[in-house]
DNA sequence: ACCTGAACACCGTTCAAGT
DNA sequence: ACCTGAACACCGTTCAAGT
């Protein structure tokens, strides 16, 4: 089958949930499509241009009404891919554009009718929480360390302390939408 | 000069201060030292053995008598050396214990009057914030990208968000300590 | 247009052997 | 006890050459 960028990113994630972020060279993507290494570079500029593509791929499906739905939704696409976190972060500090899902963020404050620093700074507060926690999470597990019980209500805690704490007490209580 | 456990982690972080993440290899680090990489091996078990290590002397040094004081004195200690934040999410994920700095966090919650659980998750949220600032802006600083000029103001409005979001609105407003 | 083959300049880690 | 030398099994990336 010919190669494309898309058939490298599926097999790009294949691999990432087979074995983990530590085996997603270039050369075992060639090698699970039957191409040389090189072959690659015809597709895509470099790995971190891939590392996005995989990243954007895990974050396509993110859906969510409101702020608490959309953070869960992402933190269960993060979640669904070994070392998903991880992947995620080195694309949300190489990629220029947003990424799929977390770009969803900023608006929703906005929306919602916070001031457009206060929108902009919460949402990357979020971002970073999401990150991080799944990130923890999934290195725990890798290292066979014992996994937090309450690693959802962790999470749900820190989203709900942030969408507080960024002058959005009145709205984290009166209105329903936030939440 | 002979080789031990603090040569190996200096050496480390001169190579990460003058050459950042991506140079700072076994080999490189054996070569800084007139040394084979396989002599690293007798004092070091591994790579990620010496990441904690470079994490550890790099947190070392920080204080601070409130919250606020205290992140921003680990924000400051990471910023100093080039792609510190990366180093340092790796050295959380990998290191069974607590690392300087970070881990007075929960303490201060606590002593503060936060439940145990409240005051554990919150230093959670907060170091991850911490972690994930540092690592966008000194990443955004290595690509070229446009540096936030109000950076440190975005830091501390996530910082402040968040202790008035696990249940400390009050403390933030009432408490001088806090901040 | 799309891919191979070969090369360049690297990695982390192990381990026998030296001193 | 502490280190060298050599090896093993890898990397990302480039580029002439093929089809």
């Amino acid at each position: 089958m010919a190669l494309s960028r898309d058939q490298i990113t599926k097999a790009a994630l294949r691999i990432l949930r087979k074995y983990g972020f530590a085996d997603l060279s270039m050369r075992r993507i060639a090698a699970e499509l039957d191409a040389q290494p090189s072959a690659l570079y015809w597709h895509v500029q470099n790995k971190q241009e891939l590392l996005v593509m995989a990243a954007v791929a895990i974050l396509e499906p993110c859906r969510g009404d409101d702020v608490l739905q959309l953070t869960r939704s992402v933190r269960a696409a993060l979640s669904s891919v070994r070392d998903g976190a991880d992947v995620a972060l080195i694309a949300v500090a190489a990629s220029p554009k947003p990424l799929p899902g977390l770009s969803r963020l900023p608006e929703m404050l906005r929306e919602f009718g916070l001031p457009e620093q206060d929108a902009d700074w919460g949402a990357r507060t979020l971002v970073h929480h999401i990150l991080a926690a799944v990130a923890e999470e999934q290195n725990a597990a890798a290292l066979g360390t014992s996994v937090d019980p309450h690693a959802s209500e962790a999470f749900d805690f820190g989203v709900r302390a942030i969408l507080r704490g960024i002058g959005a007490e009145r709205a984290a209580m009166d209105e329903p939408t936030l939440f």
